[in-house]
RNA sequence: GCGGGUGUGGUGAAGUGGUUAACACACUGGAUUGUGGCUCCAGCAUACAUGGGUUCGAUCCCCAUCACUCGCCCCA
């Protein structure tokens, strides 16, 4: 293949075909997030270095190793942003958005960038629709992104969704939990997996959602998360079940479920589509009570949410739950012979100024073959002209649908055209 | 980063160690000289991912590269 005629790998052209429903799926979310309060922000496709290192944590793969990262010519460190997040934050501390409301509920539409590999629903570049609700400890917030999360997905009518919810504790209950865990995997190291070997160290909590059987095996009676929560965690948590409840949303419990990302405290969440396979993760979020201090703001609690766009497009193709609209054309102009061309370029014009869908061919073929062009738009009239017409100042005006046509002064035609058409 | 699969014209898809590499769709033109959607006919001139190798000879065999794809890791 040809450098030049292939995109980089992991990269996707959106083709004129899957605009509609790329665009359908956009109208929602700003429909939706509206009606939820939130307001769109749009920051910088690229940021410095350092804030995904601090806001993500070094030790996590995407800052290990799925980063997009160059010197640019003042030889500083930038990043193409692997998420939102960290720069949603970043622009609600630097323009401090924080003075305008003691909540600011923000939501973003965009591209993200990974150096992954490759595979189904899983791109370098792909999109995230996400929110951010930052300033409220509240778990009535928590419960809210998760509805909004929830009914997003609903609207666009997808089924079989699965939504687990854990809490991950915060920096008091956490590390005990941590060393429980430790301390139960530490007599059965030999029989783990290589991979959840080296898990202990790094994420123990990773072993407990390990998909090999004896690792399964070995995991029975781990200590679980929700039995070491602090009291406020707990609490926080038990609430956050009871507005979901009380809002009639179902979920499950996931005393596994982890977040990959540093930032999390508390309230984690996923829902999941199972027929995407591997990338089956729709969407994920929960809490970051520690970011924003963490960027160098005060200590601010938060809760966010993104949602793959890719993989809900997937699943919306799977489901066949998106029929685009064919584009059909008001008029079509059939003109025949070089004066006629002329004369049928400046009515297109008219036409199309006098707000009417329309459209030529200018390859000056055969009448047969613009007829076809003009079933192929779809067109609700052809407008033929030709060297009787032009002679006359008429334009036959042909209904390609039933077929009858009229012969129709030049003057009047943009008149008639607009009242068929829009009458 | 690791492992498996695949790569034929615009698209889908047959096929063979050696003559003109099927077919379908799409596209273009035509079927009494200015009329579409159905049908019929014709055309699409340098299509076998790229680079090596084995062989008298490879699109079919081997290797590498690239791309796509599935899975692992991780994540949306």
């Amino acid at each position: 293949m040809e450098l030049l005629t292939q995109g980089p790998r992991g990269t996707k052209d959106i083709l004129p075909g899957e605009v509609d429903a790329w665009l359908y799926v956009e109208k929602k979310i700003r429909e939706l997030c509206e009606r939820f309060g939130f307001q769109e922000i749009r920051t910088p496709i690229f940021e410095h270095t350092e804030l995904f290192q601090r806001g993500i944590g070094d030790t996590t793969d995407v800052v290990e190793k799925e980063m997009y990262t160059f010197t640019d010519r003042g030889d500083r460190s930038i990043t193409l942003r692997p998420e939102n997040t960290a720069a949603a934050v970043r622009s609600y501390l630097q323009n401090k958005l924080y003075a305008d409301n003691s909540l600011t509920k923000l939501f973003y539409i965009g591209s993200m960038f990974r150096y992954d590999r490759p595979q189904k629903g899983r791109y370098r570049e792909f999109h995230q629709f996400g929110v951010e609700a930052l300033g409220e400890q509240s778990p009535a917030v928590d419960a809210e992104i998760i509805i909004l999360a929830v009914r997003f997905l609903q609207s666009l009518g997808l089924k079989d969704l699965e939504l687990s919810i854990n809490s991950v504790g915060d920096p008091k209950c956490r590390p005990v939990y941590r060393e429980k865990l430790q301390e139960f995997f530490k007599d059965k190291l030999d029989g783990l997996c290589d991979v959840c070997r080296s898990r202990y160290d790094r994420n123990p909590m990773r072993i407990l959602d390990c998909k090999s059987g004896e690792c399964q095996r070995l995991s029975v009676g781990a200590p679980e998360i929700t039995d070491c929560l602090c009291d406020e965690c707990n609490e926080h948590f038990e609430k956050v079940k009871e507005y979901l409840t009380a809002a009639g949303i179902s979920f499950t419990c996931d005393p596994r479920l982890v977040r990959g990302l540093d930032y999390y405290t508390k309230t984690a969440f996923e829902i999941k589509y199972s027929p995407l396979g591997a990338q089956s993760a729709v969407a994920g979020g929960g809490r970051y009570d520690g970011l924003i201090e963490e960027i160098g703001g005060n200590p601010t609690p938060a809760v966010g949410f993104a949602v793959g766009l890719e993989r809900v497009m997937l699943a919306l193709e799977q489901q066949k739950l998106f029929n685009a609209e064919p584009h059909k054309a008001d008029a079509f102009i059939v003109a025949l012979g070089e004066k006629a061309q002329s004369v049928g370029f400046k009515l297109l014009v008219e036409l199309r100024d006098a707000g009417l869908k329309a459209a030529m061919d200018y390859a000056g073929r055969s009448m047969k073959a613009q007829m076809k062009q003009a079933n192929k738009a779809m067109a609700h009239y052809a407008v033929i002209l030709g060297d009787d017409e032009i002679a006359k100042n008429v334009a036959v005006l042909r209904d390609m649908e039933s077929s009858a046509q009229t012969e129709v002064p030049m003057e009047e035609i943009i008149k008639k055209l607009t009242d068929e058409v829009k009458g």
